[in-house]
DNA sequence: TTCTATTGTATCGGTTAGATACAATAATAC
DNA sequence: GTATTATTGTATCTAACCGATACAATAGAA
């Protein structure tokens, strides 16, 4: 096992941490990203520490697009967890001893955290995961098939597919999770897979279009033996 | 000038604060708690500090409970506010300094601090404001007269009013704002002073009644010359 | 040509909110 | 006492919206 750097405590603002919960949609169904550290059985969020000067939102802007490679990223802030019992010093003395490190119990790394939850929508097709140094595979997991979670990692899933639900009417979640050109089927499929419900196809047709944010396009020959839908696309500004 | 006592650094947890927008009504306005720092003209909402082994929740709720002495407190979080220029070392100095404390540039105080902001809702009748230490004098103000407000406390209140619109029909709002028992009209004010907006009087009262969640009790009479109107209260679960 | 699955749209009925109307009523003016 | 006034509680009308249903259009297979 390659031994790491860990990060190095006066980089960073102490006690501090922030956490991921990124959203894609692969077509059918609403998948996060999660990985897993390796040999240790321990699957996280993606997560990490705000250096001295940096603005919060941009230290998480960063490590989404580290660990995800896009740019063009939609993240919304949900909920800050504060609970002083959110540690669990095994873990991640576990996930160190790992990587050859043998750290001290009062090390600052297992300590006490604050963490700032936030949530990202992206376009599953245009993202290559790669895994980091730390964790040895990273993936997409269904929201309906995810492992156990370290931390309070689960909660921060809830709560943020709570934010993405409550805002899905202002916030044209579409966007971000579909590629340039969709049909209304596909774009019923997301919001279903947020909202976790079936929606009536008439109603959602109507009501999308009554918005009046999409331009139509040309007809999206399937293959398959009934009437092709047309492709969508969103109005730019 | 009493010479006050300075938290001490290795209390708390560093860079970490909070804040909280404390929402109250008069029966007409709606109103927010601002304190002033003695003869220094700066204003601010209320805030402090993170003990180390502290909750998050639990500090806000002991932090409002202390300044305005009631305990059945509605509080919610409402965003964590991250930006590394959100600092002003000349007013923290200038609070400093009128307490006779002459602090260096690099003073914890002075330092970055990312602040988790809350909101609460309280019945306005219920609180004595007392000033603390720190503070000279400590007050409501109404949304639409506040004095200038120290660093990014403005965009706090601004987000904290957005946030409880948005969670307005959810939320029996009024609970916390009204007295025990209340009008329809003392209802359809909170709601249109929350919203900013005025409401439809017949069909807001129409759609509360729906809700099935009062209780009706006898006339109120205020001496006006006109039909009195039934008082309410909230049934209880 | 027939059949099948899906799409796009129209229509019907129920629910909801704004607009309007109006009766009930508490206190005042006379 | 009676008329007056402002406000309250409720009913009714209409427009907007949603679910349910119906149905024509259609791409490909049989």
């Amino acid at each position: 096992m390659k031994k790491i750097v860990l990060p190095k405590k006066e980089d960073f603002i102490p006690h501090l941490a922030y956490d991921a919960v990124i959203f894609g949609f692969n077509g059918t169904e609403l998948k996060i990203v999660v990985l897993e550290y390796q040999k240790t059985n321990h699957f996280a969020l993606p997560g990490g520490f705000v250096r001295h000067n940096q603005n919060l939102d941009e230290a998480v802007y960063q490590g989404v697009q580290n660990r995800t490679g896009i740019s063009d990223i939609k993240l919304e802030q949900c909920h800050t967890f504060g609970n002083p019992n959110r540690r669990d010093k095994k873990v991640l003395k576990n996930i160190c001893e790992v990587h050859d490190h043998q750290i001290n119990d009062d090390h600052w790394l297992l300590g006490r955290f604050i963490s700032v939850c936030y949530y990202a929508l992206i376009n599953f097709e245009d993202v290559t995961l790669e895994p980091d140094e730390l964790s040895d595979s990273v993936g997409w997991y269904s929201l309906d098939e995810l492992p156990e979670l370290i931390l309070d990692h689960k909660e921060m899933v809830s709560k943020a597919l709570e934010v993405l639900q409550k805002n899905i009417d202002e916030k044209l979640v579409g966007i971000n999770l579909l590629p340039e050109k969709f049909t209304m089927k596909d774009l019923q499929n997301v919001y279903e897979s947020i909202l976790q419900k079936k929606m009536v196809r008439t109603a959602f047709q109507r009501k999308i279009l009554a918005k009046d944010i999409l331009v139509r396009h040309e007809k999206k020959y399937t293959g398959k033996a009934h009437k092709a839908p047309y492709l969508y696309s969103f109005k730019s500004a």
